[in-house]
DNA sequence: TCCGAAAGTTAGCCTAGGCTAAGAAGTGAT
DNA sequence: ATCACTTCTTAGCCTAGGCTAACTTTCGGA
């Protein structure tokens, strides 16, 4: 029972560096993967997607939900005419459907984990956003596997 | 074999924004996790946290590392002498120390699961400051049944 | 000792993503 | 058709966290 567990030594800076970075990159993509994912869920639950029902389920205000679309759509993801509703672009779409199915994955591994529900779709919300396909794929895997076995 | 596989109905609006605002709450504590872990680090390792090697390490300019110190210290997590060292506060320690705790837990989970220790690192870089400490529970759990059971 | 390189700071700039307050545009009921 | 209400936008502000360029301080070697 020693004190110092491992003293491990640092990993080379430029690995951290480079795991940063990628870090800030998802970071960036995040807040856009989160509002098409909600458009798309508008769009298929009300048939439109307004600012003012982004904004109440985002929890910020609408003149916050219009500042963002404007990045969105200077972005290529959403299409919007003034005063009218939100639409996906054929990249929003693709966008929204990788990050839906992403989500879900996330949410079904953290509750065959042994996670309760509620906190598998609050914790997702973050952790999906941080998962490599490479973890993604893990995740599948031992979903099947954990099916297969019981 | 149907085309919509669950129209399954939006979460309560209220709900769905705490779990975005918690987001964001996490996403504001993130930076200074990495921070006071890598300083503490760096301390364990080379005896001292230097300016100039947590921008290498983090992969930002130097201007960047005194403008975040400034943050942590006006936090209580770090102290500093202008052009010495950085230390840790009794804050700071505790962050870090739980910060390391959780990224090596959840390293562990990770390449318990079936990731690759490279993948594993890089994930767990984002995905430790968005478990919930019921999932980090869920984890613990599962490596110790993993560790039981073979 | 002194002087050049390395380290740290400061100034000034930028974007993302928050906010409030106020004004403009659309919509529904009378 | 109008008027009140809702929705959306605009203006102006803020913080975090990036950057470069220029300046200051420290430190080590000749």
């Amino acid at each position: 029972m020693r004190r110092t567990p491992a003293p491990r030594p640092l990993p080379p800076a430029e690995d951290q560096a480079a795991r940063f970075a990628r870090q800030r990159e998802a970071d960036r993509t995040a807040t856009a993967e989160d509002y098409v994912e909600l458009i798309a869920d508008l769009l298929r639950a009300d048939g439109e997607a307004r600012a003012v029902d982004i904004a109440r389920r985002m929890g910020v205000s609408q003149a916050t939900v219009t500042a963002t679309i404007g990045r969105l759509q200077r972005d290529g993801l959403v299409e919007t005419k003034p005063y009218r509703g939100l639409f996906l672009t054929d990249a929003g779409r693709d966008m929204a459907q990788a990050a839906k199915a992403r989500h879900e994955l996330v949410v079904r591994f953290l509750i065959a984990v042994g996670l309760d529900a509620e906190t598998a779709e609050q914790d997702a919300e973050g952790i999906e956003h941080h998962a490599s396909e490479a973890a993604l794929q893990a995740f599948e895997r031992f979903l099947a596997a954990r099916k297969a076995g019981g």
